[in-house]
DNA sequence: CAAGATATCTGTCCAGTGGTTAAATCCACT
DNA sequence: AGTGGATTTAACCACTGGACAGATATCTTG
């Protein structure tokens, strides 16, 4: 009832533009990404994409929300898959590529509403179904936020092809080889020397997941006044 | 001769809209920042804009060339102050937050031209400065990856603003702090078990400055086709 | 099933943008 | 003085994001 030959009534746009917006990202760029060109690739005018997000930033909006609500699933089948640490950083790493449309939105606070509610919600849903544990304390989530930040760097650095070619073309390959430098031994924790690599699953709610959490607190990206 | 009312010609238009540049960056973010309004910054016509860097792209990589000069400038100074390799760590995260209207452009190669001659020049003038030794080995590689991507992650969530509040809002510190579970020792070298921080000068040489200079040899960013 | 009411989408308009081109202005040199 | 080249402006084009009125489909409610 709703693919004879354009209806008007289009029955599923809103994910659809969201589509579109991603696949344009893909092969575009996000700076080269425009609403009306994404409402073209959906087949509408860029007026029905207006009407759906409010602005192009509504849109990419949504897209940054959709981009967390799919991290967070990759995340939680690799730990539910394998229980390594390790692992659940290369799935990030990933993700950022096999994803790259979601992931170059996502880390564009510019791009987007950073305080929309529907956003701040997948952020904090993603979180939650993760995280199930006390609160960290500094020296956790230093150590998550390493782990963060070394695999954040991976992707961004393999996305934005400053990769040097001698280390090859597979970025999940150099996650795991970069990763064998990170120390995730928590200082002055009990048990903190046989941590010293990457890989205990035990680690994973500790360390990681708390991370994750105090991400959806969300410091209102000091980034543009 | 060039300052007293608004002469017809402007006598140093280059660097100042490349200052004009830097400046809507880092107060409208890239993706605000147009052509004209640089150019309105600079009190010109945005043609003379065109007519100096044929492009909105061009005048983009003159950015990004500018920033890598005054990175590795700054990287340099670090290193004869301090001669610590976790200090140029900090470094390379102070300089992306202080100028991050030249940090915000150079990663990221969709919005300038990534093969221009002279944006080459200036990333292998940069590495020339800073490498003079032998091509690393696939290990050391791996370590100043790690190295890298570890800074460049805690500098790109800073800018994002994504860094949890609890840590703080010193991104200086917090690079010292993550820094710690860095492992830099080289697997399977001589004296790896006494360089597992990321504080040894010795290092220096061997683990950084070989990615870097490799960094110039540009994967040709398998970015966009 | 008729008749609003509502949701969804289009067409049109506006100011602003990136880019091109011709013309104007200035400067250096003879 | 005046010619030639470098620099800048002005005018134009196709496009963008956004606003709005109106068209079309769907949903209710009688």
């Amino acid at each position: 009832m709703a693919s004879d030959s354009r209806p008007y009534h289009h029955g599923h746009l809103r994910p659809a533009l969201i589509d579109a917006a991603v696949a344009t990202v893909e092969d575009q760029g996000p700076a080269a990404t425009s609403l009306r060109g994404v409402a073209r690739r959906a087949g509408v005018s860029h007026a029905a994409a207006t009407y759906h997000f409010g602005d192009k930033a509504g849109l990419l909006t949504a897209v940054a929300a959709e981009g967390y609500r799919r991290l967070a699933e990759a995340l939680r089948a690799e730990d539910q898959a394998s229980h390594s640490y390790l692992e659940i950083g290369v799935a990030y790493v990933r993700f950022a590529v096999n994803h790259r449309g979601y992931f170059e939105v996502m880390y564009r606070p510019e791009l987007f509403h950073p305080q929309d509610p529907a956003l701040l919600e997948a952020r904090a849903a993603a979180a939650s179904e993760l995280y199930r544990g006390d609160q960290p304390d500094a020296d956790q989530m230093a150590t998550g936020i390493a782990a963060w930040a070394l695999m954040h760097g991976v992707a961004t650095l393999w996305l934005n092809g400053n990769m040097p070619p001698p280390l090859g073309d597979d970025p999940e390959a150099i996650a795991r080889l970069v990763a064998k430098h990170l120390d995730v031994a928590v200082p002055g924790e009990p048990g903190a020397d046989r941590l010293r690599t990457f890989s205990r699953a035990e680690t994973l709610k500790s360390v990681a997941y708390p991370v994750f959490i105090q991400m959806t607190s969300l410091p209102s990206s000091p980034i543009r006044p």
